[in-house]
Order: C-alpha cells, then sequence, then structure tokens
RNA sequence: GGUCCCAUCGUCUAGCGGUUAGGACACCGGCCUCUCACGUCGGUAACGCGGGUUCAAUUCCCGCUGGGAUCGCCA
C-alpha cells in the first residue's frame, strides 16, 4: 500500500446543516489521522450549484470547530492539494476528462435530459420493475459532433467484476455487468460526484477513504475510474449507519440532527463525540473515553457492521458523564460553557469565581450546560424568580413563624460555613421540637424560589448572609400579603 | 425487481467453538435522604428460522426470513 502517513478527509456538501451522521464520519477519519500522524483534509463538495451556499459552508466550518474536528488541510486553512473547494477545481476535472477520452474510457453523449427522461418514463410505463439503463446510444457514435450540449460519459465494462478489501466489511466483490455508463460531467461542465470525489481523492494524495455505508454502492464505480485513469485505489473503510429509532432514515421529523442543535442545547462537543464514537465502535466494556483515549485506542478493526438506531437517551447519558466528572471536563471548561447559557437568561457580570465556586452542587444536576445555568440561576440575582407552585405550596401562612425563627437565628450567625448552619439549624429545630422536614422546603422556596435545589445548608453558604436575609424577608412579606389578601 | 450490505436484551454493544451469554442506556424495585439529583444494591430483558460442519455452535458454511443502501445531468 502507499507509503508514508495516511491522509483521509471529510467532503461535506454545503446544502445544509452538519447533520450528526456526518460528524460521525468526520470524527473517525479525524481520529485515524490523529492516531497514526496523518492528516486530515477537509474538502467541500458543492457541484451541486441548486442547494449548495456559503452559508452552509460556513456553519460546518465554525461547527466542526466547535467540536474540535480541526482540519489540516481545506478552506480558510489552505495546504498544498488546494483548492479544498469542487467549484474551484474545475480546470483539474477537465483534464483528467480529457484523459479518460483520450483513452477511450469516456465518451460524450448527446442524448438530453428529457430524451432519456422519456425513455425511463417509457419503460417504467410497459414494466414497473424494470431498471432503465442507458441504452448506450453515444457510445460509439462515428462522424461529425452534433452541435448539441454533450455530458460526458464513462464507458463502463460489462464483464468481470470489481474486489476492494473493506477495512470495516472485507472483501467486497461487485460484478461488472451491472454497471452502466454513468455520466461523469453535467451538460454545463460541472462533474458529478463519482468524478469529482476520486479526481479529488487522486490528486489530493487521499489514501483511505472513509465514509458512511450509504456510499458503498458508489466504491466499484469509483474504483473503475481510479483504474481507468491509472491512478492507485486508495483503502475503503464505509461506516454503518445512523438511523432513526424507527429505522428510516435519521431526519428532521425525528428531532434534532444538526449539531447546531445539540450545541444549542447545551450538550458538550465532547459528550456528542462520545456517544458518536461508541455508534458502530466499540473498546471492550468501555464506554466513556476523554480525546486523547480515542486517539490512543481507535482502531477499524472494532468497527461493526450492523446499522444502528440512534437513542437521545443515551447520548444525554454520556454527556451528563463527561459534565459530571472534573476530570473528563475541568472547572475551566466547565464555566466558559456555561457562560453563554446564563447571558442568555439575562445574567452578566457576576464573578467567574463565585460561579466556580457553586460548580460542585450542581455538577451532578445538570445533564447540559443549559441545565447547569438554569441551577446556577438564584445563586446571581438579589432574588431568585419565584415558582408559582411552589410559593403557593411552601410560602403559606402556618410556616411563616418558621421562617421568622429561622430568619432569627441565621441573623444572629457569623460563621455562615454550611457546616456550622446545619449544626446551628439542628439547635433551633430541637428547641422547637420541629422536623427538618417541615422547614426545610419553605426556607428552600424562600431562598431559591423552587422546591429543588442542592442541600439546603450548601446553598445557603454560597449565597451568602445578607441575600440569605433578604430572601427570607422576602418570602415573609409575600405570606403576608398573600394571606391578608385572602 | 437488479446489485451491494447487515442480523446478540427495547437501544448501543462485549463475545472471535466449550461462558450461569458480560457491560452501558432505558425501565422496575430497595438503600441513602431536608427537596432534586448523585451514588449504591438488586430485578425484568437477547443470540430471527432451518439445514449442515464438529465431540461441542451465539460463534464456521449454506438457505430462508427480516432490515438497510442504491438504481439521477443529487451527494
Amino acid at each position: 500500500m502507499a507509503q508514508g502517513k495516511p491522509r483521509v478527509r471529510f467532503a461535506p456538501s454545503p446544502t445544509g446543516y452538519l447533520h450528526i451522521g456526518g460528524v460521525r464520519t468526520a470524527l473517525f477519519n479525524w481520529l485515524w489521522a490523529r492516531k497514526t500522524g496523518g492528516t486530515f483534509v477537509l474538502r467541500i463538495e458543492d457541484t451541486d450549484q441548486e442547494r449548495s451556499t456559503p452559508e452552509n459552508e460556513a456553519i460546518i466550518l465554525r461547527e466542526l470547530r466547535w467540536l474540535g474536528l480541526g482540519w489540516d488541510e481545506g478552506p480558510e486553512v489552505g495546504g498544498e492539494h488546494g483548492p479544498y473547494r469542487q467549484m474551484e477545481r474545475l480546470p483539474i476535472y477537465q483534464e483528467f476528462v480529457e484523459k479518460l477520452i483520450a483513452a477511450g474510457a469516456a465518451y460524450r453523449c448527446y442524448c438530453t435530459k428529457e430524451e432519456l427522461d422519456a425513455q425511463r418514463e417509457a419503460l417504467k410505463a410497459r414494466d414497473p420493475k424494470a431498471q432503465f439503463r442507458y441504452p448506450g446510444t453515444c457510445r460509439d457514435r462515428t462522424g461529425p459532433a452534433p452541435d448539441r450540449p454533450f455530458v460526458i460519459r464513462f464507458r463502463a465494462p460489462s464483464s468481470g467484476s470489481v474486489t476492494y478489501r473493506d477495512l470495516v466489511f472485507g472483501e467486497v466483490v461487485t460484478p461488472n455487468n451491472t454497471q452502466q455508463d454513468a455520466v461523469l460531467v453535467r451538460a454545463d461542465g460541472v462533474p458529478l460526484y463519482n468524478l469529482g470525489a476520486v479526481v479529488d481523492d487522486i490528486t489530493m494524495g487521499i489514501t483511505l477513504v472513509a465514509r458512511g455505508r450509504d456510499h458503498m454502492i458508489n466504491t466499484p464505480p469509483q474504483i473503475l475510474l481510479y483504474q481507468a485513469l491509472g491512478a492507485p485505489v486508495p483503502q475503503f473503510a464505509h461506516l454503518p449507519m445512523m438511523l432513526a429509532p424507527d429505522g428510516q432514515k435519521l431526519s428532521k421529523r425525528h428531532g434534532a440532527v444538526s449539531v447546531g442543535e445539540y450545541r444549542e442545547r447545551g450538550i458538550p462537543a465532547v459528550g456528542l463525540l462520545n456517544y458518536l464514537v461508541r455508534f458502530g465502535w466499540s473498546f471492550g466494556d468501555e464506554e466513556i473515553f476523554p480525546m486523547q483515549d480515542l486517539v490512543q485506542k481507535f482502531s477499524w478493526e472494532n468497527c461493526s457492521k450492523a446499522d444502528g438506531k440512534f437513542d437521545a437517551k443515551k447520548l444525554a447519558a454520556i454527556a451528563f458523564e463527561h459534565l459530571k466528572s472534573s476530570a473528563l471536563t475541568p472547572d475551566d471548561a466547565y464555566l466558559d460553557n456555561t457562560l453563554p447559557f446564563l447571558e442568555k437568561r439575562g445574567l452578566s457580570g457576576f464573578d467567574r469565581e463565585a460561579v466556580r465556586a457553586v460548580l460542585p452542587l450542581i455538577r451532578e444536576r445538570a445533564q447540559t450546560y443549559a441545565d447547569a445555568a438554569d441551577a446556577l440561576d438564584y445563586f446571581f440575582r438579589d432574588l431568585p424568580v419565584y415558582d408559582e407552585k411552589a410559593v403557593k405550596k411552601f410560602l403559606v401562612a402556618d410556616k411563616a413563624p418558621h421562617l421568622r425563627a429561622v430568619r432569627d437565628l441565621f441573623a444572629s450567625i457569623d460563621d455562615f460555613s454550611a457546616k456550622n448552619l446545619e449544626a446551628r439549624f439542628g439547635e433551633l429545630l430541637a428547641e422547637k421540637k420541629l422536623e427538618i422536614k417541615d422547614v426545610a422546603q419553605p426556607v428552600r422556596v424562600a431562598i431559591s424560589g423552587r422546591t429543588a435545589t442542592p442541600g439546603l445548608f450548601d446553598v445557603l453558604a454560597l449565597i451568602d448572609k445578607p441575600r440569605v436575609l433578604a430572601r427570607l424577608d422576602h418570602a415573609l412579606s409575600l405570606i403576608a400579603a398573600s394571606s391578608g389578601a385572602g
């Protein structure tokens, strides 16, 4: 096989958002490049001018960077094999097409799309099950070339077969008699997928093509093209497909499928990647991997061949594992990622170290950075946002004496540590012959506005004395107002 | 229909001839407990079917069934 370091690529079409299935393909390629010291190339396949947009390309680049899947060659970073957008490579395809024609491996076809469509429909009308194949009208045309637009077709062999050894699927044999003279270049001179991909992979020195199994059907015709061009055939690795829970193609109607949606929900990039890498790949019983471990452990041999179904709950659980662990997600990273979500809630200008101090309390409760911001919310307001139901249930008249007693107790305490607060609180309960159950919830609602928070004393200690007292006062006034009104 | 591919709990998977078929998520119970979580203990749950090969098949081979991909001047 090819000498030197592997060169792999991710070649998305900028025809929409970045799909998580595409991310998995990018990830596997990226991991292989990192593991082997190879090169990860990003190529934009924008030959579908109807649907490709610069905006979509920008989104793809931005999301890949957010994921941490940086590329060694490609748009914005350059490289020796550019340009990296197919529409900027038209002269290169032209050159290769001329080679093919000169070698008799391709020919000009003057049949129009309309003619072919009509033939296709006529056949379908006669026999709905029949498959239409290009009849070869222009294959051996002689005489002067008509003055009409033409496409370039591949002269596909009708005998023999193509065999390749897939790194995931093993040996795959496909007879050539099922191939047809596929169009290589449109009438407008823009190449189609198979030609563009092959020429680019040749000229960019790609040694291993790893892509989704939906492309497996393209591999034999592509190999035929490599052979016709006299170019070395790269290795191939096809990845099983990630389907929707209902077994259909994973699309928008099944929920979130674009990376952006996960980013906006506060799913950590490493969590998403960890979920995706475990989809179709395994390393014994291990489930949670730091990225640096993945780079080391990844291999094609441990890829599975069976398609799978996407499971949002599993993704959430794996992301949560990363958020819970300060080894996996250090405080600083956690903070950097949570701050935007706090700002989205209208919170800003707070002390980063103050947020850091609360982190241990919320890590085990927040499945996403958005959850974290929610759990952090009442720590950084003068008064919490009071949940209506919680107020109605716990800030009621018969709890007022308890709250007042707690307020007076707290006012007298100087050591506002969680430990001391708990001890003194216990004394108060004993004195009043109360159960903590009777008092904890009203106090919790008074200081946080909600019924579910981390341990009461930890929360109190972090909110600090003046604000705790202010909130208890506010809660008492709410009770007074409601009982007065009622 | 042609071609290609696949097949272990509901889901992601371990297994690479001999295992009480393991783990994780989800689900159901118990414990912990000031709420919510975390944690922890336990439970339900799988080798699609039929033939071979073998002393022995989840594992190897064939067929069937089922599922998926693709059959475009989309990628």
